[in-house]
DNA sequence: CACCCCTTTGCAATCGATTGCAACCATTAT
DNA sequence: ATAATGGTTGCAATCGATTGCAAAGGGGTG
């Protein structure tokens, strides 16, 4: 390793100009600069970060902090998050919490110290304590896709208003027995999504059926055992809205499983619009949220924090319908 | 921001004491210790990562390096690869390059320098000399699903046995004009997998026609367009080799396209077994190959070749045929 | 009682870079 | 000729932890 004291005993010079010289902010002779610059070329110098980054108190990282990279929502959002963070210099460190709290007091305990200069958490519940105290420590926290209250750093999208799109198009599309798919309720996003819901319901004299309401569900293949369960009781249904694009495609399989047809006996509708959308058959109808955006704006929200910046308020992104064939 | 210097100072003795008492590498008095402790405690004190870093000139933070975390076969590797570095202590770095030359060598360039201590590349070419440099500095590197040469520290699978198996399968099936929809031959995996298809052919007495072998494929929606020219040349075929789940996923939507049949027209097999498999209709038989641990053991291997250990030769991991719907 | 040894602890150097302060030199004004 | 000015540069402290070396204190032995 070729230090800063190298490359100065070489260009004849103390290791303080050589730092000047690299950092540019206080004025070197244009003579030495040379002797400096040749000699950095010379013993491709490359400075340790790691002692500037203790003497300045900052490490441009910061930490990603999601449920599971494998949930099909996080790759957009994660790439969102890098793009933004690479272009500002920064490096990004990832974490999959599987929702275990254990191991994200690990992973917050482990990345405090002087070691990131922030987070980002996809992963915030009700009960999200640890959180809020890193926050009230000081260190610049963004929360997105969920959030906690009505935290200024956070960056999520009209859960509400997508959810009710969705039931409302239902609805415009005459269905009037619409079944509910939702996740937990102690996350903020998935009590939203069921207002909407709701909102949309009652918007069209339609009574709320909480039979047709299952909650707790997960992105894997839960889903399906969901859907099950509703049709195995017997519930009469026309349509289904799922609170996430991975929940509609275990639906819709679960549904042709019974030997029903999508959308001819019931109607599938979901919320995020991935890839997988486009690959099931049929095509999945779902309300689109700018996943990338979301990482992309999180980051950047994140960075400015870091910059001493203070936000006014949350970011609420849009959804929009996006139609395909899983609607009648 | 508590040092080891205010937990002495409290604890009334000095910091080497405190770093003692921390590290329990060598004996502290158990009196001292419990005041130590004591201490600790009531500053809520944890040690600056940074500087224990440059003192031991180590991170235990490792980069991975991969074209595109929103390709589906990556989130499962990212995850084996971070599961096992946490279980050691070590913290991931996650860098996309998008296959960007200039983007890489910038990551390589950033933290290499005593930042972290060691690097998994997904996205070895021909020409990645940069990655052969590093090496050649000592610095720890492991590839993972792709390769260089016969590099010692690599973890693949045998892709030239999965391709052999694919083809053979469908020649099983009674399949003979079989097209091969393949990746970019700098990479070696695509190689490897060519040459796999090759001698089915060759076992099973077929003649190789280059006319139904497109290289060079992507796995966005280029897939589907290597398939529809296939088609619209009018070229006559019973099944399809795709040379990743993605690119079938693709050539299926094309073969529909063109108002044909999978399987009656033309079968499809595909290399991977994604969760995308499970989706599409009909669903894809394919190849499997272990992603998840791929990325596991990777990481087992970079962190032993970072604590001193020499591999004697690369991990080849093994594949399986898993039979769905997508072939007659 | 003197000496030695061992345990425990502190001092100070070190990792590699940054930066305030002071010194130095050359130039210009008095 | 002397003093003042300003541009460059070096010294040394600093970030916060680790660790070799030496010293202090206690106990045991001859």
């Amino acid at each position: 390793m070729t230090t800063l004291k190298d490359v100065a005993r070489l260009a004849g010079v103390s290791a303080s100009t050589v730092s000047r010289t690299l950092s540019g902010n206080i004025h070197v002779d244009e003579q030495t600069q040379q002797k400096v610059w040749a000699a950095i070329k010379e013993l491709n110098y490359k400075p340790n970060i790691l002692a500037k980054s203790l003497k300045e108190g900052r490490t441009n990282t910061v930490a990603l902090i999601i449920p599971n990279i494998r949930n099909p929502i996080f790759p957009a959002v994660t790439r969102g998050a890098e793009d933004i963070a690479r272009k500002n210099g920064f490096t990004l460190i990832l974490c999959n919490t599987d929702e275990d709290l254990a191991i994200e007091k690990d992973y917050i305990d482990k990345l405090t110290n002087r070691w990131v200069d922030g987070f980002i958490f996809a992963t915030a519940r009700d009960d999200s304590n640890h959180i809020m105290e890193l926050k009230a420590q000081g260190i610049p926290v963004v929360f997105m896709i969920r959030s906690i209250g009505n935290d200024p750093d956070a960056v999520t999208v009209d859960n509400r208003s997508g959810a009710y799109k969705a039931v409302d198009y239902l609805i415009s599309r005459g269905c009037t027995r619409i079944a509910f798919i939702n996740g937990p309720l102690d996350i903020d996003l998935y009590r939203q999504r069921l207002d909407g819901y709701k909102n949309a319901l009652k918007k069209h004299g339609i009574s709320i059926d909480d039979g047709l309401i299952v909650n707790d569900v997960n992105d894997q293949d839960n889903g399906y055992h969901a859907m099950l369960k509703l049709l195995d009781k017997g519930i009469k249904m026309d349509a289904v809205f799922a609170a996430s694009d991975p929940k509609a495609v275990n639906a819709i399989k679960a549904i042709k499983s019974r030997g029903l047809s999508v959308p001819g006996d019931i109607s599938v509708i979901g919320f995020d619009d991935l890839d997988i959308a486009n690959i099931v058959e049929p095509s999945l109808t779902t309300i689109a949220q700018p996943a990338y955006d979301i990482g992309a704006i999180a980051m950047d929200t994140l960075i400015k924090l870091i910059s001493g910046h203070k936000n006014t308020g949350p970011t609420v992104l849009d959804t929009h319908l996006v139609v395909r064939q899983s609607v009648r």
